[in-house]
DNA sequence: CATGAATGAGTATTCATTCAT
DNA sequence: AATGAATGAATACTCATTCAT
């Protein structure tokens, strides 16, 4: 929806050129910082896991943290991807909400490790990259809360309006730390146990039976 | 309850000697890590802020993960401590869950930076550490967990046994989140609306008006 | 006088083509060096402020000191250009002597920047380029020599035979270092006063009133 | 006689070792850059040079550019050590002239390569930093300003106080040139011969016979 | 016990040059 | 002829850790 992208410089005139240099980039690196954590990927191994020079990288890159804003970046956009893909069948707002809740979690699971950078890696953006991310962060909250406008509006879901913000935090919050809390949560649920419980959570929230 | 501190080698011997002059590293330690991350402290600034030589720094401590492991174990005895320093008066678990709640959203806004520090310097430790950190963190979560164990014995709370745990960790996380989603909800409310909303919510689930 | 021009290779055949793009490019280059000396040029910038590409400079050039080359060369044939380009008049070689010291001097002043390239940068070319370099240096130098002998052949001019040559580096030293001494000489002086004190004084070796 | 010392920070605190180790580095550095010039040594091989790791170079020093300006600044205290550390006999300011005319000479002759250097990096160091040893250029140059009046003083020097200045450079000057137009100058004449009709020369100016 | 000088492995980034198109 | 994408050798500087005093 919103075009927040930050434009990053590159050598490299040819849009279509650029753009596909970053996407290998981009899923090199991404492996790599799940694995080792962002300080301790040099960017002669991103060079290398992408199948170029370190040259080349940096024909196509201004700097290391150029690479973890794309990445970031790449995390949200596959995120938003998966959420936005199928249009969802639902009779009325507080459905859409269910399903969605659980096509979010089952999201969240399946991009586990990516999430989990983001919570960790986030912070060694420089301030003004750092602003987008959030906003990038802050726009799937979004998808939330119209979902929620949405059942208040068709009288599913009742929600004072000043709770709706906090209630789109709650469910993506609820929803990662499936990932950040892994360690714990894996050990006594599954991921359809710990959906259903949550969701059944959310659902008290909104008066619905 | 478990004693799980890991004991670091000291090659200074008085127990006593060793234990202020870590505390003195760990409280320069936190503030450098607060403003600007593990990564970017050098030693040399921990052991200046610290007051101490750097060659006296590495008398109390093996390396500059020590340094970050004993500053998430500080970190978690901070929070302990303000969670169980004063007995609170409570007719049954259902007002001792309420208050302990409040104490520790309360605590997490105290402690905002630090419980950030947390969640995004946590990965750098070394594995075998991490799992002790993590240990600290479940006790935490733990201490909520016999909270809802007592409601569910005066049966002023309702809650399926299997629900215990997750339901303890989602406390622990929406109150965490007040400081690690803090650039969205700090905008929106303050921490005494944040606090009866969440409050509100946790009641939902347990079954209580 | 000498043809000591260095033949620089160019995958290039069309003579002219090729004169006309090294103009481009050395014109482009002397600013740029002038600027930021020629270490901290790149050859991308080159290329650039030349405007071509950085592949067709490889094409006219083998490296990057070919440029300075070009440069150095370029710059000793505006001096020349200017030594040489109207004919004096005198009445005899004293005269002429002192006129062409004067012309000397504010090509010196005029061409300021170019000289001092020349003394700052000379060392960066390969030993045999350097040696071209130094010979077109000395015949500039030789120019004065020859006035001085046409000043010792009419009798207007008394000096030594053994003393001609290094009375024309004097001169020329004596000229340039109005530019490698600016910082001093510059606050000083002006032109015209500096000219005359050093005319008088050269004046005097040849016993001229 | 001006302290124009620029104080370059060291992280080592013994201003003894600090003054002993910077000798050795600058010792080793001359060399190097005499041989390769500043640009084409590297840090590396100062450091190897000067018998000290890396690490220890960067302890006592900032960046290679204080590597050049205290190379610069050792070259100019050599200069002047040598022109001042025997004081001269002379009956009036004329005779001290000619005498220090010679020991400068003398002193180029020695120090060739040392200051040859100046005239080819003093450019690549930080305007600042250029300015200073620009001072201590001018301090030199000074040197022959204060003889001269001296000589203006006793009478045996006659020259008008506006041109001192410029006779003091112009001393220097003739003398520097022995060395960077050696290529030249070397091949006709000895220092000796060369010595002789420079200070002649020079005496004309003044009006000495 | 306390210190801080010494160390060198490690790292991001640049840039002259080549070569396929 | 003209181009610019690809390359990797090269380099200044940092910083955790050690160890002699």
């Amino acid at each position: 929806m919103t075009n927040d992208a930050k434009p990053i410089p590159s050598r490299v005139l040819d849009p279509q050129k650029v753009e596909a240099r970053r996407l290998q980039i981009v899923q090199a690196a991404v492996e790599l910082f799940v694995e080792k954590g962002f300080h301790k990927t040099t960017t002669r191994e991103i060079a290398k896991a992408s199948g170029i020079g370190i040259g080349t990288l940096y024909e196509y890159l201004q700097s290391k943290e150029d690479v973890l804003y794309l990445v970031c970046a790449y995390i949200h956009s596959e995120v938003e991807k998966r959420l936005t893909e199928a249009r969802l069948q639902a009779e009325n707002g507080r459905d859409l909400l269910v399903q969605s809740v659980r096509r979010f979690f089952a999201c969240v699971d399946e991009l586990q490790n990516y999430v989990l950078l983001i919570y960790q890696e986030t912070k060694s953006l420089p301030p003004d990259t750092l602003k987008l991310v959030l906003q990038q962060e802050e726009a799937i909250t979004q998808l939330f809360a119209d979902i929620l406008e949405k059942g208040r509006a068709d009288g599913s879901i009742q929600l004072a309006p000043q709770h709706v913000k906090l209630m789109a935090h709650n469910i993506i919050v609820l929803g990662q730390m499936w990932t950040f809390r892994r360690w714990a949560l894996h050990r006594h649920y599954t991921l359809e146990e710990y959906t259903e419980r949550q969701v059944k959570l959310l659902l008290q929230e909104i008066h619905a039976p």
